[in-house]
DNA sequence: AAGACGAAAGTGGTTGA
DNA sequence: TCAACAACTTTCGTCTT
């Protein structure tokens, strides 16, 4: 794996997400941490870090072991066994259909086993998960408590068996950044979290159905100023932006349509009419969509809303 | 040389029979 | 369980600046 200890050997010094030189190395977490952005740099670092290293000593044979490296971002360190979520062999591949089944009996029962103290023990670490999702992701207090009362009401109805508790998290960060109209995508979470977004997602929907969650529909204008300030785009611009979005909001032209997707069109548009272009790839970026979704959305608004051509 | 545009095919997930 | 479907992505050729 070259690619791998390639990275391991680099010395990061600035941010790549906002250049920033303002890092901070958190050996408790193993992952450097930006102070502006909120950047996890090199969260992965610590997954092979211990075990490539083993297996060029004499200690081999007391380091090798199945299970993940050992590491200090689960509460247990890593170190329970634990069927994981993904049905992929040792090598990675796919588990045969058929054994996928058994699998999840297995995973089921697993969590039986251990239910006798169950209660407090899923809330401890579900807890411990909270508080890493809620600083990685610079997410206010507030957040943090609503979050850990849903996920206390979603242990309660026995709604976690059968999934792991950090997507579970994940899923009620997610819920309640959206009841708050607080701007992170599904993807932001889970780039920190370490469950997939696929996984998230589901649990996300489950919880919101079982316990009735009222999640209003996304409003695109929340990524504004989030993009803007990526893009180092004026409150002007996003002023404007904002208005496209309503004006398009009324229309009810929007309905489908995924927010970061409109709030990218509607901020490329209000940046050229403002003479501040910026390239449709490098508001896609930051909107983490592509140039294409953008140049579709603007086509939408443009027509519907009759906006003049943009001149630079 | 870079950006913008749009057609066409592909992807992963939802929905409804 | 399977096919239809919508939104979005990937890829690519062409036009514009």
């Amino acid at each position: 794996m070259p690619e791998k200890k390639k990275k391991v050997d680099e010395e990061i010094k600035v941010c790549p997400e906002c250049g920033s030189t303002n890092l901070v190395w958190d050996p408790e977490r193993g992952e450097i941490i930006c102070r502006d952005c909120g950047l996890v740099i090199n969260e992965n670092l610590i997954d092979y870090g211990p075990e490539w290293r083993a297996f060029d000593t004499e200690q081999r044979d007391k380091k090798a072991r199945g299970g993940s490296a050992s590491t200090l971002l689960k509460p247990n360190k890593g170190l329970v066994t634990e069927i994981d979520q993904y049905n992929k062999d040792i090598r990675g591949g796919k588990i045969a259909a058929k054994n996928q089944a058994q699998i999840q009996r297995m995973r089921k029962w697993h969590k039986r086993i251990s239910i006798a103290t169950s209660f407090e023990k899923n809330l401890a670490t579900a807890f411990s998960e909270l508080d890493r999702l809620v600083s990685s992701l610079k997410l206010p207090e507030s957040v943090q408590k609503e979050a850990a009362y849903i996920y206390r009401r979603a242990v309660k109805k026995e709604l976690i068996r059968g999934r792991l508790i950090e997507s579970v998290v994940a899923a009620v960060v997610y819920a309640v950044c959206r009841m708050k109209r607080i701007p992170k995508t599904l993807e932001d979470i889970a780039k920190v979290s370490g469950s997939e977004k696929k996984e998230i997602g589901r649990a996300y929907r489950f919880l919101k159905r079982e316990l009735g969650l009222e999640v209003p529909t996304s409003d695109p204008s929340i990524y504004i100023p989030k993009f803007a300030s990526e893009l180092g785009l004026d409150e002007e611009v996003q002023k404007e932006a904002i208005e496209i979005i309503q004006k398009a909001l009324q229309k009810g032209i929007l309905s489908g349509r995924g927010p970061t997707g409109v709030a990218a069109a509607a901020l490329y548009i209000a940046a050229a009419r403002q003479g501040k272009k910026k390239t449709q790839k490098e508001v896609a970026d930051v909107a983490g969509v592509t140039e294409v979704t953008i140049r579709n959305r603007y086509r939408e608004l443009k027509k519907e809303l009759g906006i003049e051509d943009v001149d630079i």
